[in-house]
RNA sequence: CGGGUUGUGGCGCAGUUGGUAGCGCGCGUCGUUCGGGACGACGAGGUCGGCGGUUCAAGUCCGCCCAACCCGACCA
């Protein structure tokens, strides 16, 4: 992509915000604020987030996901008939529209569960496991902290229906591993730690975390283990236990429940056994905030200088800067892009320091430069965003080097 | 919802005791520059969040409303 072309409103100057997420990402041009806690996506975010859903994808389907996109609105009776919509706390988060017979999609058990009906009839039927990307509508009652709390955020949530608790409770430790394996793909250092199941189940649910100082959670964890305790569940840790625990401030990106046969049965989702006999489905929804990991990763991960995304995440891999007068900048873009690396050429008319300020505050990976002085060499300077050495790489070698890094 | 701060060209801000709006950045043209947000000249761009009031006169004072941000209660 020539920044040319290329739609990314970077700030000098951008208002000072609280929020480091929220501060970097509107001064690198990645977001802009529409309201309290909602954001538009600009390119830069969009390229970031398709990545990061990317790698979700890639594990949701490896235990058994199967992709689908549900509506957003939603009529208010499936939520009364489920009887959420008689919880006070879940009504004061959910838009309604102006007749109100539509809610704007907080969470889809609802739908989930009375699409499942069209198929679901026997054990032969089951399990089925399914999960979106989608934009859910939460009125907080305080959206802050940029796009660690919106009132409108991606978010990649599953459902999972299986015949028995058993079934049920394998597949939710194979979701769970599958969560950690997508941070630490993310470069994220997640935990894995108990919380209250909250009103619909007893059992514990299990939040992924990661450390943050400037994370709004409160959470107890073994270092060792990378597990915890989410601080309202603190009454039922045992004593020796807690000797081994830290208390640190986190974010949370990820949560999974047991859902029991709460929903299922609200909407009679029901199934026959092998001996013909109708049984409850036993289900559970496991949930990773899109747009929240975007944010924490942007919390985490920045300089003075701006951003300093990790491989996976960043918008592009190579950011591209041609000192010299010739056009063997063009050359190199195209050969690199032929050679599919995503390169980001910058074939602005700017004073070569603005570019590379611009370059540091976006935080793609690998800057590339040509100059005078590399050309003679046939070579190209190159410098990871991470690190403050460069190296000279003959340019027949850009593509082999590239390869390694991004390998 | 309670408490606090703020709202002035695209962005970041200043504006004394009320007198008809200013700075930096950015933007346009020309020239000089060209490895860490260059420099000069000329130029375009705002009626000061909204409504109402006081006054000869309101960005400045008063009232109401709206919005954003921060702290708190609630939450992926």
């Amino acid at each position: 992509m020539k920044f040319s072309e290329f739609y990314a409103p970077t700030k000098r100057d951008a208002a000072k915000q609280d929020s480091v997420n929220a501060y970097l990402l509107a001064k690198a041009g990645y977001i802009s604020q529409v309201a309290a806690g909602v954001y538009a996506l600009l390119p830069l975010a969009v390229r970031s987030l398709q990545k990061i859903e990317q790698v979700v994808r890639e594990e949701m389907n490896s235990i058994g996901g199967n992709e689908v996109v549900f509506s957003a609105l939603q009529p208010k009776s499936t939520w009364e008939k489920s009887g959420r919509w008689d919880d006070e706390n879940f009504r004061q988060i959910v838009y309604i529209d102006q007749d109100a017979d539509m809610t704007f999609g907080a969470t889809h058990e609802e739908p989930m569960s009375i699409a499942v009906k069209e198929k679901v009839q026997s054990y032969r039927d089951l399990p089925v496991i399914l999960y979106q990307f989608q934009t859910k509508f939460r009125k907080e009652l305080r959206a802050k902290s940029g796009l660690l709390r919106g009132r409108e955020f991606r978010m990649k949530d599953l459902y999972s229906f299986h015949p028995d608790n058993e079934s049920h409770h394998e597949f939710y430790e194979s979701a769970a591993t599958a969560y950690l394996r997508v941070f630490k793909r993310l470069g994220l250092d997640a935990y894995r730690v108990k919380a209250s199941g909250g009103v619909f189940s007893k059992e514990y649910s299990d939040e992924f975390q990661v450390i943050c100082p400037t994370g709004e959670d409160e959470i107890l964890v073994n270092h060792k283990t990378k597990t915890g305790f989410n601080k309202e569940v603190e009454a039922d840790i045992s004593v020796a236990e807690k000797d081994k625990l830290e208390r640190v401030k986190a974010i949370e990106v990820g949560n999974i429940f047991h859902l029991g046969s709460k929903y299922s049965d609200a909407f009679d989702l029901k199934y026959l056994n092998k001996d013909g006999v109708r049984k409850s489905i036993v289900m559970g929804s496991y949930g990773i905030g899109i747009t929240r990991l975007l944010g924490t990763i942007s919390e985490l991960f920045h300089d003075q200088n701006g951003l300093v995304l990790p491989k996976q995440v960043a918008p592009f891999q190579a950011y591209l800067i041609d000192l010299t007068n010739s056009k063997d900048g063009v050359g190199l873009y195209n050969t690199l892009t032929k050679a599919g690396f995503e390169v980001l050429f910058d074939d602005r008319e700017m004073p070569a320091g603005a570019k590379f300020v611009e370059a540091d505050l976006i935080g793609i990976p690998v800057r590339l430069v040509l100059s005078p002085k590399t050309k003679a060499e046939n070579a190209v300077e190159l410098k990871e965003r991470s690190s403050d050495t460069s190296t000279v790489v003959l340019l027949k070698e850009v593509s082999k080097v590239l390869e390694k890094i991004f390998s």
